[in-house]
DNA sequence: GCTGACGTACTTGTATGGTAGCCGACCGAC
DNA sequence: GTCGGTCGGCTACCATACAAGTACGTCAGC
C-alpha cells in the first residue's frame, strides 16, 4: 500500500506525523481493516509506516482514550471488541446530543442549512443507486455533522463523532443490505422536511427513532459475528497471536 | 511540594507514570493552580516531578485533546485561555447528557440510589457549614456522577465530566460567594425529591435551571478576570514568558 | 534613537536505546 | 500422561539523544 508515502507526502500540509498516523490508524479501526481484538504492535506498525515508534505509540494511546483500542502494558495493545456497554453508552450520547440539537435547530436554521442538507440527501441517494457503501458512509457521516451545525452548536460534533466511532464498526458490517440505505435516506428526509417545517416534536421522535433503527442494527449484527463482540467486563485475555515470525523462514 | 515523590510511591498501585502525570496536570489545570494562558513546558515539568519527557509529553496531548492545554509546535504549550465557543458547547453538552439522563432515570432509579444521593446531599451541607469549597467542588462531582448512575449510563459520565471541567475552571472562580452553595445545595435537593416523586418534567426542568445557574456564573466572572478568558479564534500570540532562568544564579 | 540582521536559548517533534514484565513453548521430573 | 520450572521472545514503558523550528535579546549600522 502506499499509506507510508502518502504518509509523508501529506506531512507537509502542516499535520504532524502523529496526527497523521492517527488518522489513518482511527480510519482502518473504524472501516474494519483492523478486526476487533486484532494486536496491533507499536514495532510493526512504525515499520509498516516508515516511522519511528513515537508518533505510533502517542497515537495509540490517543486510540485509547477513545476506546477504539485496549492497551495492557508489557502485553501488547489490541484493537477492543465491541462491548455491549460502550455500545449503549455511545447511542446514549448520540442520541441525546443529535437531538437536543435538532430541538434547538428547529426556528433556528437557516434556508441555507435546509438547502445544503438537502444537496447531502440527493448525494445520498447518488450512492445509493451506485451501492457506493464507503460513500454512503461519509455522506451519513456529513448530514449527520451538517444537521448539528445548524443548530448552532458545531463544536459539540466531535463528540458525537467520538461516540458514533463505536456503533460505526459495527454498523459496516450490516449495511452490505442494500435495501437499509434507502430506508435511511428515507429517514432523513423526513427529518430534514419536519425542520423545515418547523415541527419539533415530531422532528425530535423521527431523528430519534432514525438513531435506534441504527442501534438495532448492531445487535443483529452481534448474532451474526460474536467475535468481534466482548460480553466479558474482564475480557484480560486478548492472547497474543502465537504465529510466530519464523513462519517467513519457511524451516521445517 | 510532594507531589514528585507522593507520584513514585503511587505508581506501584497500578497506574503507570503516564496516568499519574495526567491526573496531576488535569488537576492543577481544573484547580486554577495553574492559569489559562501560562506555558507548561515539557522539560520543566518532567525535572518538577522527577520523570523523563515522555510521560509528561504523552499527557500534555491528552490534556490538548480535551482542550485544556494548546499545544503549538516549536513554541511552546500553554494552559488554553477558556474561550467562548467551548464554554458554550460544554454547557449544551452537559445540559444535555444529564437532563436525558435524569429523564431515564425517573422511574428506574432504586431506593438505594436515592438514599445515597440524599447522603451526599448531607455532607454537601457540612460541607457548606465549614466553608469548605473544595470539598464541595468534589462532592458536586460526585453528585452529578451517581444522577447519570441511576439512570444506567454511568460508562457515558466521562464525557460529562470532560465537558464540566471547561466550565469548572471558571466556576472555582465565582464560588467563594457562599451563599451560592446552599443555594445549589437546596436545587440538588430539589433534583433528587422530583426524582423520588417521579415527576419526570419538573425534575428536567429543575436540573436544566441548576445547570443554567452554574452556566451564568461563569458570564459573571467573565468580567472579573478577562485575561482568562479568549474570544479570538486565532489567540495565535501565546507570547513566551520571558523571565529568563539565568535569574537563579543571581549574578549581576 | 531607531531599525534590521544575527545568534543563542528555548520550544516541541522524532528517533532510538534500555528496562521490567508477561506469555507461551519447551523440557525434565514424577 | 501430567505437572512444574525455565527460558526465549515479545510487549509497552520510560529515558535519552538528535533534529527542526521559533522567539527574543543583542548588537552593528544608520
Amino acid at each position: 500500500m502506499a499509506s507510508a508515502e502518502g504518509l509523508h507526502a501529506a506531512r507537509s500540509r502542516g499535520r504532524n506525523t502523529r496526527q497523521l498516523v492517527h488518522e489513518v490508524l482511527r480510519s482502518r479501526i473504524v472501516g474494519l481493516e483492523l478486526e476487533p481484538g486484532s494486536a496491533v504492535s507499536e514495532n510493526d506498525l512504525a515499520a509498516e509506516l516508515g516511522v519511528s515508534r513515537t508518533p505510533v505509540r502517542e497515537s495509540l494511546i490517543l486510540l485509547a482514550d477513545e476506546g477504539l483500542v485496549d492497551i495492557y502494558p508489557q502485553m501488547g495493545t489490541f484493537v477492543s471488541r465491541i462491548r455491549e456497554r460502550d455500545v449503549a453508552s455511545a447511542q446514549f450520547i448520540r442520541e441525546a446530543l443529535e437531538c437536543a440539537a435538532l430541538r434547538e435547530a428547529v426556528g433556528k436554521a437557516t434556508a441555507r442549512d435546509v438547502a445544503e442538507l438537502r444537496v447531502l440527501l440527493t448525494a445520498q441517494e447518488e450512492a445509493d443507486r451506485q451501492s457506493d457503501m464507503e460513500g454512503f458512509f461519509q455522506l451519513d457521516e456529513e448530514f449527520h455533522a451538517r444537521l448539528m451545525a445548524a443548530s448552532g452548536h458545531a463544536s459539540a460534533w466531535p463528540v458525537v463523532s467520538q461516540a458514533k466511532a463505536q456503533l460505526d464498526r459495527a454498523r459496516r458490517l450490516s449495511l452490505p443490505l442494500t435495501q437499509q440505505m434507502s430506508l435511511l435516506i428515507g429517514q432523513h428526509r423526513e427529518v430534514v422536511d419536519l425542520l423545515e417545517q418547523g415541527d419539533l416534536d415530531r422532528a425530535d421522535a423521527s431523528l430519534r427513532s432514525h438513531l435506534r433503527l441504527v442501534f438495532s442494527d448492531v445487535e443483529k449484527i452481534r448474532a451474526k459475528h460474536p467475535e468481534l463482540f466482548s460480553d466479558e467486563d474482564t475480557p484480560l485475555k486478548p492472547r497474543r497471536d502465537s504465529a510466530r515470525r519464523t513462519a517467513s523462514r519457511g524451516d521445517g
